[in-house]
DNA sequence: TTGCTAGTTGTAATAGTATAACATATCAAC
DNA sequence: GTTGATATGTTATACTATTACAACTAGCAA
C-alpha cells in the first residue's frame, strides 16, 4: 500500500486510520471532534478524491446533518486547520490528508480526468524558487504546489 | 531594474515593452490583439499586481469598453493562452507575465499584505516532486507553484 | 442550582467568481 | 459582396464562499 500514490490499496484502513488519528489529535489538542466534523472527514477519506464544499454538503443534507453552506465550510475550515484535509486551490475543492499528524508542506499531483489527488513531498525552499525568494528578500510562509496531469490509470484510458 | 522581483524599477518601460512584445507575438501567431485585449493587458502591466476579473471589468466599464463579465474573462483567457498573463489560483486573480515570449513554467511569490506578485523560475520536474511523480507513474503536464509570504517592503511594515 | 462563558450549530441573506447561450458585429479571404 | 471565422454584446444563471445573527450545548464558577 502506498498512501501517497495512485495505487490501489486497502481503503478500509485508510478510512479508519485517518479517523482514529484525527480523534487522537483532537483529544490531545483539546478541540472537539464533533459528529459533523467527523462525518466530513470520513466522506473525504471514503471518496479519496477532491470534493467541492457543495458536493460534501449534499451528502450531509441527505443525512440530515446540515443543509446550509456554512455547515460544510466550517467543518472544512476546522479540518484544514488541524491538518486533516487540504484545500486544492486549482479545483476549489478539498481532499483528505494522506499523512495526518505529520507536519508537512504538501504538494499535490492532481489527475485532470478523474480528480484523484496524491500527496507528495516537496521542498520549495531548497529549489530554484527558494533561492530566488531569498535573493529577492521575499519571506516564504506557505507554499502551494499543485501539479496537474494524468494518473497512471487515466494515461491508459487516454492512450486507448 | 529587476523584472521578477519586488524592487522599484522603471515601470514605464515595463508597460510599453510588455505591450510591444505582445503585439509582435500576436502578429507572428496570426491572432488579433484587439483593443479590449490590449487594454486589459495594459491595466495589468500598469498595476503590477494581481487583479480580480471584476476589478478589471470595473476599469473597462468606466472607459466604455464593456460592462459584462464575459468581456473581461474572454480577454483574460486569450491573454493567458498567449502567455501574457498568468492566473493566480490562490487569489482568484490575474497578473501580467514578467517574461512575455519566453516559454516558462511559472512560479509565483505572492505578498499576503500588498498582493504584489513576483515571478520566479521553478523546476518542479527536477525536485522531489518530479521524482515522486515519476515513481508514482504520474505524468505532470502543468505545475502550479504559488508561495505566499511577505515581500521586502511589507516585512518592514510588519516589524514596525 | 443558577448563571456565565466559550464553542458549536442552524439559518437566512448576500457577496464574489465564472460560464452558458445566443444575438450581433467585424474582418479577412475568396 | 458573400462567406466563414473570429470577436464582442448581452442576458441569464451557475458555482463558490462569507457575513450576520439566533439558538443550543457543555463545562465551569459562584
Amino acid at each position: 500500500m502506498d498512501a501517497i500514490g495512485f495505487d490501489t490499496h486497502d481503503h478500509t484502513h485508510c478510512i479508519s486510520d485517518g479517523l482514529t488519528a484525527a480523534e487522537g489529535h483532537c483529544r490531545a489538542a483539546g478541540v472537539q471532534f464533533t459528529p459533523v466534523r467527523r462525518r466530513v472527514l470520513e466522506i473525504l477519506l471514503q471518496q479519496h478524491r477532491a470534493m467541492g464544499a457543495y458536493e460534501i454538503l449534499d451528502v450531509l443534507r441527505e443525512e440530515g446533518m446540515g443543509s446550509q453552506p456554512p455547515v460544510a465550510y466550517r467543518a472544512l475550515e476546522f479540518l484544514a486547520k488541524q491538518g486533516f484535509v487540504h484545500r486544492i486551490e486549482r479545483l476549489n475543492a478539498f481532499v483528505a490528508c494522506a499523512h495526518p499528524g505529520e507536519n508537512h508542506a504538501p504538494a499535490f499531483l492532481i489527475c485532470r480526468t478523474c480528480d484523484k489527488v496524491a500527496e507528495a513531498p516537496s521542498d520549495v525552499q531548497n529549489g530554484k524558487l527558494g533561492q530566488a525568494a531569498r535573493e529577492a528578500g521575499f519571506k516564504i510562509e506557505r507554499a502551494l504546489v499543485e501539479a496537474v496531469g494524468l494518473c497512471p490509470q487515466c494515461q491508459q484510458g487516454e492512450a486507448a
